[in-house]
DNA sequence: CGCGTTCTTGACTGCTTTCAAAGATGGTGG
DNA sequence: CCACCATCTTTGAAAGCAGTCAAGAACGCG
């Protein structure tokens, strides 16, 4: 297997996403296969981008997982959001920005240059669109790990991730995966390593989830949903993101 | 006292800001007044903006503290960030947006239409600077939650707000209007009332800031950032925020 | 002065962390 | 194919930070 060259596949879970987020025209489509033609890998454990750094050019997320990160001096670190194929990094209309945020390879990671916005409108409001989304995520992640327990972050978040690898095509309705440490996750989530040992054995226990061996499987994604009151993000009326994952779980808990 | 008319006074706030993050023009300016003479006010507990809901117009804040806030059905709330005089809402450049969170007004607000960026293109790179910002404030929410401590978070928390307002010519070096009640920044800061208000004054036995009576007293800024390690948010390499706050806190700690 | 909201305090519970060590896993080289 | 090493997962016991519940004090307002 020849790793120096990125397969068309690749490219199709970013344009998926992409797609969804506006409809692309054939051209924007093209520019997107013709920059990824020129790839640029990061090792897994290596940064992709550091905070305060002049920001790098503007880029998709081709293959592989990467987060946003804050490091302290005491070395507790805290995972700000997920970096899934379909991101966009680097994406801003300042002059000399600086990189809010290291961004650090949790697995290998692919990249390319994003296409220009001025170039194809459609792409302008994709990027639009995927900004508004990934601010959405934050003021979830806020709100997790603000006012909810381990159990209930855990499930949460874990909807959450498969909802957005649902949008790339990375995951199916019951499985999907997910290369990370029980570390990472703890780094996401606010808590220790050994808790979310503890927590995971729990839900594991419920036969509601299982996560091991870099996969989750939901056995029951709606008994999930209603458990944390997970409803999809959705940042337009026009466009209901996650329409591939959950239905809404409106159903009045009585 | 009139309440009918915005005095030209609380108009500057918002200039101040705006014009920190990008030089504005006096058409640009001249705009901003304009907008002005047509305030909109919400009394305090009422909300702004309803989360679901097709987005207001694009506004500008000039006066008063509002708040954006998550609500849960069992009637837990998480503050996922402030609002305050010169911030901007309902600034997006997507098709059909639904407002990504509800934002309750903490006290009575007054608030502007924000002249469309497309007229004056000094007042779009301060609105995307706004933005950054914007951005910045809830990577760092975010880290504070997920891995400061009570003690820790109160006192970021509390420079991270007066940074905020010296911005817009609203507090002093070692002192800040902070008209919360203690459930308010517990609902920030991911707390419980009853925890915020013995960190509070835990604080305060210690000498280091004095919460009280709607003012906070900081009576040594330089020792609070060193005990969190707090850094002014930057953005842009042209411009460091928070110029007239904190001197960089970079003596090694040794 | 009376009332509602906010602040303060105490005792107790419990979720989460800490520390340490044992067990599993996976990849590497002999 | 197995030994070996590093990394990751699992477990236990103990300590601590923060939450809960409840009631009294203080404050601001009409």
């Amino acid at each position: 297997m020849k790793t120096h060259t990125v397969s068309a596949h690749l490219v199709e879970n970013a344009v998926l996403r992409l797609s969804s987020l506006a409809p692309l025209d054939q051209a924007a489509v093209a520019a997107i296969h013709a920059a990824a033609r020129s790839p640029r890998r990061t090792p897994a454990h290596r940064e992709v981008m550091a905070e305060g750094a002049a920001v790098i050019e503007p880029s998709i997320v081709l293959a592989g997982w990467a987060a946003r990160v804050r490091n302290f001096a005491d070395g507790r670190r805290q995972i700000l959001s997920l970096v899934l194929p379909g991101d966009l990094i680097g994406i801003c209309n300042q002059r000399e920005p600086l990189a809010a945020t290291t961004i650090v390879a949790l697995t290998e990671v692919i990249l390319c240059r994003a296409p220009a916005a001025a170039d194809h409108p459609a792409l302008g409001e994709a990027y639009a669109a995927s900004g508004a989304l990934e601010n959405a995520y934050l003021f979830r992640q806020i709100a997790r790990i603000g006012r909810f327990n381990a159990y209930e972050r855990l499930i949460d978040w874990l909807l959450e991730t498969r909802e957005r690898l649902l949008m790339v095509g990375l995951a199916t309705e019951n499985s999907a995966p997910m290369p990370l440490t029980q570390e990472c996750l703890a780094d996401a989530l606010g808590l220790t390593s050994v808790h979310v040992n503890r927590t995971l054995q729990m839900v594991r226990r419920e036969g509601l989830l299982d996560l091991r061996g870099g996969t989750a499987k939901f056995h029951d994604a709606q008994r999930l949903a209603e458990l944390v009151d997970y409803r999809p993000a959705r940042i337009s009326a026009a466009l209901p993101v996650g329409g591939t994952g959950l239905k809404s779980a409106n159903t009045k808990a009585g």
